[in-house]
RNA sequence: GGGCCGGUAGCUCAGUUGGUUAGAGCACACCCUUGAUAAGGGUGGGGUCGAAAGUUCGAGUCUUUCUCGGCCCA
C-alpha cells in the first residue's frame, strides 16, 4: 500500500559520473552545434569582454600550469559570457624561437645531416612544420580540458599576418628612433665565429693565467687613499684593455696596506678586502707590510682610478661601482668591469652611464677602439698584457689556474664573452619607461601585488635588447648604408617589406634579391642586409598589434592578460613595453597573474622528486570537471597544491554536488520550467520557502561580489556550502515528507516544487562556467529544443526575494533546532530512539521565543513525529526527548496516538 | 647570493582598524536511516596560527631575526 502512494524521486541523471567516457560525448555536442559560433550569435551587440590569450610556446605536450592556466581563461570567459558579455577568446601560439630549431637540429643529428649544409630556408620550413604539428597536439589537449575557443581561428605569432605585423611594428620603433644599435657581450666562439646560447655551452677545466694587477687612485673621498692602488685579481688578462670601471661590495671591509718587500711595489699602499688578506698576501709573495687603515666598501662611494695603461695613452677615468656580485669568494674583493666581455660588467656599467663598445671582432682578434693591441687575437694577448703592466710597476704578481669554463658544444674550443652588435629599444630616449610606469598604474591588477612586482622591473630594467643572431624567426628588417654606416629608415621600405611577408611569409628575406625589399627607391649594393632575427619576446609582445587591432571580433585594448607570475618578466612586460612604445598606453585594462602548480607540500614538481601530476592522468581518473573543480577552489594568488589526496578531497565534493542536483531532478522527474521570477507571488509561500529565496537573493549577492573580484575559490566554497549546509542538510532534510508524502496537488508540495524549479535553474547557471560539462549534461536532460546550458545567462533575482527580517527569526529557530539535536541524539546514544521521527519533544522556552514560533510547526522543522511547546521564565531552552507513543502510519512515518491527518 | 611573495586543523580556505574560548566545508570517529541508498541525517574529536624575541593591558593580526617553500634575477 504504502510504495504506491508516495512519490518517490525518480531521474535519469546517474549517481556515478563517470566523467572520463562523459566529457567527450559533451565535446562531441559542442562540435555538432558549433558551441562557440553559437555563443558569438547569442551576443551580438553586446559589451565585449576580450580576454587575450599569451600564446603557449608550440612544443611538448601540455603540463598541470598550462592546465591551470588556461582552465582558469576558461572560467573566467565563461563568467563573463553568463554574465550577458560577448566574451570572445581567441587561443594562440608562440612558434618562433631558439627551442624549435634545437628540436630541428637533434633531428639532424639522429640523420647525422650538417645545419650548415641546409639552406636556411628549408631549415625555417622544418621549423614552422614542427610547430604546426604542437600546435595541433595542443588544441585537441585543450579543448578536452572543456576550454572553449575559436580553436579554427586561431592566431600564431608564425603566420604571414604576424611576421608582417612584427615587422611594422618594429618600423615605428626604428622611425622614432628608439630602436638604435649598440654592443652587448654574448658568449662567442671564436673557432666557429658564432654566437652560443647557454645550453650550448658545456662546462670544462681550463688553464688560465692570473694577475693581481693594481689601478692607482685619482680622487677619493678616502684622504689616505690617494696615492695608493686598487687591487684586482683576474683570470682573464686579455680583458684589462677594455677596462672600464672597478667594481666593489659597500658591506665588505677594505683594508689598505703598505708594502715594505723590494721590488715594484716597495713603499707603495695598495687596497684590497680585508677578509682575503692571507690569500693575497700569500699569492703576492708579500712578507713585509702594514695596515694603514681599515674601512667600509661603502666609503669608496665616488673614487675614481687610473687604468694602468694610462701613461701609454689609456687616459680615461675609472670609477668605482658598487655591485652586490661581488664576493670574497676568491681575488680581492675588488673586479676588474670590461663592459664588453662579461654580463655583469655589462649591466654594472650599463646602470651607470658606461656602454659597451666593440673591443674584439668575431675572429677573436682586437678592434680598432682598443689601442695598442688592435689586430692582435685575444687568445695571444695575455704575456703582452702581463708584460705592459710589468713595464707600467702595476703588475703585483701573476700565475696560473685550472678551474671550470666555458666551453663550445660542438667545437670544444673555449668561449669568451664578447660585446658584438645587437639592437636594442631605449628605455629613456622617447619617455618609453615613464610611458610605461603610467601604464601600470591605469592597469587593475588581480592579485593587487602583481602591480609592484612589474613596477619593480620596470623602474630598473635596462635597455630591451631585441636582436638575435639565429635562424627561426622574424629577420629585423634593417638596411645598413654601406658607405655613411647609417641606418636605413623609411616607412615605405618597412611597409613594402610588411606587404611582402604578408603574401609569403618571412623566408624570402634570406632567400630572395634585397633589392625587392628595398623597393625602388635605393640600391641593394648600396646597402648591408641584417641577418639577425627578432627575439620572441617581441613576437609574443606584439600579439596585440596583429591579434587584438586587427580582428573584427575583438577589442584593443584587451579587458584581461591572463598569465603565471613568471610573466611579469615576461609577456606582461614585452606587451607592456611594447604597446607603450607604439601607442602611448598598455594594451590590456587588467592583468590577472596566478602562481605555480606545487606538489601537496608546496614543492615544485620535478622528476627527480617523482611528484609530477600530468593533466592527462587527472583526466583518465577523474575527468575534467574535477580538475576545474581544484582550480576553482585553490587561491591562485599563491601556488596552488595538487596531490591525488587533493584530488580525491574535491571528487568527493563533486559528488555532493552531483547529488545535491540528483534531488532535484528525482523530485522534479527531470521536467524544467523557467519561472518567472518578478511575477512571483512571495507572501503567498511558506515560510520556509520565502526563507529559501532570501538565502537564494544573499548567496546571488555573494557570488556577483567574489566574480568581480575573480575571488573564485570564495565563490566556489559558497556554491558548495550552499549545497551542503542550506540543502542537504537542511531544506532538502526537511522537505522530503512534503515531496514523497503529500498528494500531487498538495499546495505546498507545489511551492516546494516551485523552489527546486528556482534552485535547479539558478545552480546549473551559477555552475556553469566551473563544471562546464555536468551543467551540460543535466541541461540536456531537462531542456528538449535547446542548445547548450552556456549560451545562457545568470538570473537576475529580485530585489524582493531580500527578507533580511524572516532570514534573522529563522537564524533563532534553528538554533531551537540545534537544541533539539542534541537532546534526540543524546536519546539515540542510549538506544531509546533512532529515526528522528521516532521522538517526541516537549520543547520549554519563554515566552519571546513562544511568541517567535507562532504558525511554525516545529516538528517539520525537528523532523520528528510531534512537538509539544510549554512556557518557562528561564532564557534557556530546554527540550525533552520522548520515544513517540501511538501508531507509525505506513505512508509518512509519522507516530501519532491518533490517525495521520493525511494518510487516512 | 639578491629582490619579491607566502606558511592558520589531515585537505581546501575564512579570520575586518590588534580585543571574548581562532571559524567553515570536506576528510576522520561514533550513532541513526534504508523513501536522495556506491546516497542521506545527527553528534563529536581535531589547531603552540612555521619558530623565537620584541612592542602592547592585550598579537593569528604590528616590528625584528631565523626557518621552510615558491617565482624572478645573479
Amino acid at each position: 500500500m504504502s510504495k504506491s502512494q508516495i512519490n518517490l524521486p525518480k531521474t535519469a541523471f546517474s549517481m556515478k559520473a563517470n566523467l572520463p567516457t562523459r566529457e567527450p560525448e559533451i565535446l562531441k555536442l559542442w562540435q555538432k552545434i558549433n558551441l562557440y559560433k553559437e555563443l558569438r550569435k547569442s551576443r551580438i551587440g553586446e559589451d565585449k569582454f576580450v580576454l587575450h590569450d599569451g600564446p603557449p610556446y608550440a612544443n611538448g605536450n601540455i603540463h598541470m600550469g598550462t592546465a591551470l592556466n588556461k582552465i582558469l581563461k576558461d572560467i573566467i570567459v565563461k563568467f563573463h559570457q553568463m554574465d550577458g558579455k560577448d566574451s570572445v577568446y581567441v587561443p594562440g601560439w608562440d612558434c618562433h624561437g631558439l627551442p624549435i630549431e634545437w628540436k630541428i637540429e637533434e633531428q639532424y643529428k639522429k640523420n647525422k645531416k650538417n645545419k650548415n649544409e641546409v639552406p636556411i630556408v628549408e631549415f625555417r620550413k622544418e621549423c614552422r612544420a614542427f610547430a604546426e604539428k604542437w600546435i595541433g597536439v595542443h588544441k585537441d589537449q585543450f579543448k578536452r580540458l572543456g576550454v572553449v575557443g575559436d580553436w579554427e581561428n586561431y592566431y600564431s605569432t608564425m603566420s604571414y599576418e604576424a611576421e608582417a605585423q612584427i615587422v611594422r611594428e618594429l618600423g615605428k620603433f626604428l622611425n622614432e628612433g628608439s630602436l638604435y644599435r649598440g654592443f652587448k657581450p654574448v658568449l662567442w666562439s671564436t673557432v666557429e665565429k658564432t654566437a652560443l646560447a647557454d645550453a650550448e655551452v658545456e662546462y670544462q677545466n681550463h688553464k688560465s693565467d692570473t694577475i693581481y694587477a693594481s689601478f692607482p687612485v685619482k680622487s677619493s673621498k678616502i684622504r689616505e687613499l690617494i696615492n695608493s692602488d686598487i687591487i684586482i685579481w683576474t683570470t682573464t688578462p686579455w680583458t684589462i684593455p677594455a677596462n672600464r670601471a672597478l667594481a666593489y661590495n659597500e658591506s665588505l671591509d677594505y683594508i689598505l696596506v703598505e708594502i715594505g718587500d723590494d721590488g715594484d711595489f716597495k713603499n707603495k699602499k695598495i687596497v684590497f678586502a680585508e677578509a682575503l688578506l692571507e690569500s693575497v698576501l700569500k699569492d703576492c709573495k708579500i712578507n713585509d707590510f702594514k695596515t694603514i687603515k681599515k674601512f667600509k666598501g661603502k666609503e669608496l662611494k665616488e673614487t675614481v682610478c687610473n687604468h694602468p695603461f694610462f701613461k701609454l695613452g689609456y687616459d680615461y677615468e675609472i670609477p668605482l661601482l658598487e655591485a652586490r656580485f661581488v664576493t670574497i669568494e676568491q681575488g680581492t674583493g675588488i673586479v676588474h668591469c670590461a663592459p664588453s666581455h662579461g654580463p655583469d660588467d655589462f649591466n654594472l656599467c650599463l646602470n651607470n652611464g658606461i656602454k659597451a663598445i666593440e673591443t674584439v671582432d668575431g675572429d677573436g682578434k682586437y678592434t680598432q677602439n682598443v689601442m695598442l693591441f688592435e689586430g692582435i687575437h685575444i687568445f695571444k694577448s695575455n704575456p703582452i698584457v702581463i708584460e705592459k703592466l710589468k713595464d707600467q710597476k702595476k703588475l703585483l704578481s701573476n700565475g696560473e689556474l685550472i678551474h671550470s669554463y666555458p666551453h663550445s658544444w660542438r667545437s670544444k674550443a673555449p668561449l669568451v664573452h664578447r660585446a658584438t652588435p645587437q639592437w636594442f629599444i631605449s628605455m629613456d630616449s622617447h619617455q618609453l619607461r615613464t610611458k610605461a610606469l603610467k601604464a601600470i598604474d591605469d592597469t587593475t591588477f588581480y592579485p593587487s601585488k602583481g602591480k609592484e612586482r612589474l613596477k619593480s622591473m620596470i623602474e630598473t630594467r635596462p635597455d630591451w635588447c631585441v636582436s638575435r643572431q639565429r635562424v627561426w624567426g622574424v629577420p629585423l628588417p634593417i638596411f645598413i648604408n654601406k658607405k655613411t654606416n647609417e641606418i636605413l629608415v623609411d616607412s615605405d621600405v618597412f611597409e613594402n617589406i610588411a606587404k611582402i611577408y604578408e603574401k609569403e611569409g618571412s623566408d624570402c628575406w634570406f632567400s630572395d634579391d634585397p633589392q625587392k625589399f628595398l623597393g625602388p627607391k635605393y640600391k641593394s649594393e648600396d646597402f648591408d642586409k641584417l641577418s639577425d632575427i627578432v627575439e620572441v619576446w617581441f613576437d609574443s609582445g606584439s600579439t596585440h598589434s596583429f591579434v587584438l587591432e586587427k580582428r573584427k571580433d575583438l577589442k584593443w585594448p584587451a579587458s584581461m592578460y591572463l598569465e603565471g607570475s613568471d610573466q611579469h618578466r615576461g609577456w606582461f612586460h614585452s606587451s607592456l613595453l611594447e604597446s607603450c612604445g607604439t601607442r602611448g598606453r598598455a594594451p590590456f585594462d587588467s592583468i590577472l597573474s596566478h602562481g605555480f602548480v606545487v606538489d601537496g607540500k608546496g614543492l615544485k614538481m620535478s622528476k627527480s622528486l617523482g611528484n609530477v601530476i600530468a593533466p592527462e592522468d587527472i583526466l583518465k581518473k577523474y575527468g575534467a570537471d574535477i580538475l576545474r573543480i581544484w582550480v576553482a577552489s585553490s587561491n591562485y594568488a599563491e601556488d596552488l597544491r595538487i596531490d591525488y589526496s587533493i584530488l580525491d578531497q574535491h571528487a568527493e565534493s563533486y559528488r555532493k554536488i552531483r547529488n545535491t542536483f540528483r534531488y532535484l531532478l528525482g523530485n522534479l522527474n527531470d521536467s524544467y520550467e523557467n519561472t518567472d521570477l518578478e511575477k512571483l507571488q512571495i507572501q503567498d509561500l511558506p515560510e520556509l520557502e520565502q526563507l529559501m529565496l532570501h538565502r537564494i537573493f544573499k548567496l546571488n549577492l555573494n557570488f556577483n561580489k567574489y566574480f568581480k573580484n575573480y575571488d573564485f575559490h570564495n565563490l566556489y566554497k559558497e556554491l558548495l556550502n550552499f549545497c551542503t549546509v542550506d540543502l542537504s542538510s537542511f531544506y532538502f532534510d526537511i522537505r522530503k515528507d512534503i515531496l514523497y508524502c503529500d498528494p500531487k496537488d498538495s499546495e505546498k508540495r507545489k511551492y516546494t516544487l516551485l523552489l527546486l524549479n528556482i534552485l535547479l535553474n539558478s545552480l546549473i547557471r551559477w555552475f556553469a562556467p566551473i563544471l562546464p560539462f555536468t551543467t551540460e549534461e543535466i541541461y540536456q536532460l531537462v531542456t528538449k529544443d535547446k542548445k547548450s546550458v552556456h549560451l545562457e545567462k545568470f538570473l537576475n533575482f529580485p530585489k524582493k526575494f531580500e527578507n533580511s527580517k524572516l532570514n534573522s527569526k529563522w537564524e533563532k529557530l534553528l538554533k531551537i533546532r540545534d537544541i533539539c539535536n542534541l537532546s534526540i541524539e543524546e536519546k539515540r546514544s542510549n538506544k531509546i530512539i533512532g529515526s528522528s521521527l521516532d521522538a517526541s519533544l516537549t520543547i520549554k522556552l519563554n515566552k519571546e521565543k513562544i511568541d517567535l514560533i507562532n504558525g511554525i510547526d516545529l516538528s517539520e522543522l525537528t523532523i520528528t513525529s510531534s512537538v509539544n511547546v510549554e512556557e518557562i521564565k528561564s532564557e534557556e531552552v530546554l527540550v525533552d526527548t520522548k520515544k513517540a507513543k501511538g501508531d507509525k502510519c505506513p505512508v509518512c512515518w509519522k507516530i501519532n496516538t491518533s490517525p495521520c491527518k493525511r494518510h487516512s
